[in-house]
DNA sequence: TGGACGTGTTGATGCACATCAACCGGCTAA
DNA sequence: TTAGCCGGTTGATGTGCATCAACACGTCCA
């Protein structure tokens, strides 16, 4: 059971999901649950079975920027484990979710069994590194409306569809505000901007792409607009 | 002689450095050269013998944003290296700097012969993306003034001296500036105040931490001041 | 010796975005 | 049914920091 979930986590084979089925512990939280805090020591990296959940930083004043939505299937926590450091970020249950912890002394006892594994853990933390300083570039470098046309662009890829028109809002609008680092209310304006510019249409969280080469431009590096 | 240089990267031994050392390739430049540019392939892992070296992102206006100052002994490019993917940023010369270039193959080589420098290998880019997890979560929840307070709280640890109350910018206030993701000018205004409250005392380059005390409660997360 | 350039400071102004506040429509629950 | 709340929209106002511009100080070099 534990075996369908976290085999193919990082390209895994039957045999080496075995090797960790007993080291796994399952958990479950409902929706809105705090899943790991901040500052708090991982038992090992948490693998999402069903559900969905935020991980988020929180600011001095309380306000929260999400940095990654996990779906179903996805990991996280595997630099924070495997370092045995104290979490960066609240894991919260967006809605009622399973999951599982991968014990991070197991995860070790693989790695100097099974070379492929290794290869398999250094590949997937090459790849978290790199992501993560996508995010960092997007969110030092660019705007908001910048940030908001490559996301919207992103969406399709995420939901299997090539090049559809028509994309649906994983989450709430609030929460696609604080995953982008802006707030609702400067959302709302922007995604306004858009519909008013023909770029997209918008009937609540579905949206349909009018004008891909417009949202392309806006999401590359370009400035000047009459 | 480039063993010397990659021992104890990342807590490798002798040997380890021995096996890689014929996958390496020195490479050397001037004060200003680009050593690696946004959006080409690494031929390997890049490690600094000597010199300095600064990873930057640019924004689309064409200004820069510092990622990290790298020092001699210090590797970088791991990622992006080991993924063959493209290089998130430009590396330059901050200093004339002489470099080796360890060929992703021969690293991956290694990594299936050798179980404990696999394990060092996965512990090296957990602490990488940790790290980059941390600026994240700067650049994103805090501001200015706090950065600069975390920046200045941080020097006497990196310059060895624990404590210390002179510490000295390791490089000009530009960089420093583009390093906490602001502008010199803010940068200037920003010591100016902390000069002003008698929490530092700066000489040129010199900085006297006169009151660690507000310092530290300016690097965290508070509110309110008269 | 005297530019010319690179680094840093200071002031005036502008802009992107947050904040505050009011309001709307669609849920759920008494 | 109505009360309440959550998610979202819209407007008025505030603010952190960038931008623009001018100037002061070094250092290098003709």
């Amino acid at each position: 059971m534990p075996m369908r979930a976290i085999a193919g986590l990082w390209g895994m084979s039957q045999a080496q999901a075995a090797a960790l089925a007993e080291h796994c512990r399952p958990l479950s939280a409902p929706r809105g649950e705090v899943i790991a805090q901040r500052g708090t020591l991982l038992p090992g990296v948490l693998v999402l079975c069903a559900g969905s959940v935020k991980l988020c930083l929180r600011s001095a004043e309380g306000d929260e920027r999400v940095l990654r939505i996990v779906a179903a299937g996805e990991s996280f926590g595997e630099p924070t484990a495997l370092l045995r450091k104290p979490c960066l970020y609240d894991a919260i249950a967006l809605t009622d979710a399973k999951l599982l912890s991968i014990a991070t002394a197991g995860i070790f006892a693989l790695l100097s069994r099974d070379r492929r594994f290794a290869r398999s853990v250094v590949v997937a933390l090459a790849e978290r590194s790199y992501t993560v300083l996508t995010e960092l570039e997007a969110a030092t470098t660019q705007r908001g409306a910048q940030r908001l046309a490559g996301y919207l662009e992103s969406l399709p890829r995420r939901q299997g569809a090539r090049g559809a028109a028509k994309v649906l809002l994983p989450v709430s609008k609030t929460v696609v505000a604080a995953l982008l680092g802006m707030k609702k209310e400067t959302l709302s304006r922007l995604l306004r901007q858009l519909t008013a510019d023909g770029v997209i249409g918008m009937t609540r969280r579905e949206i349909d792409i009018l004008d891909p080469a417009r949202l392309s431009a806006a999401a590359a590096h370009e400035r000047a607009r009459a």
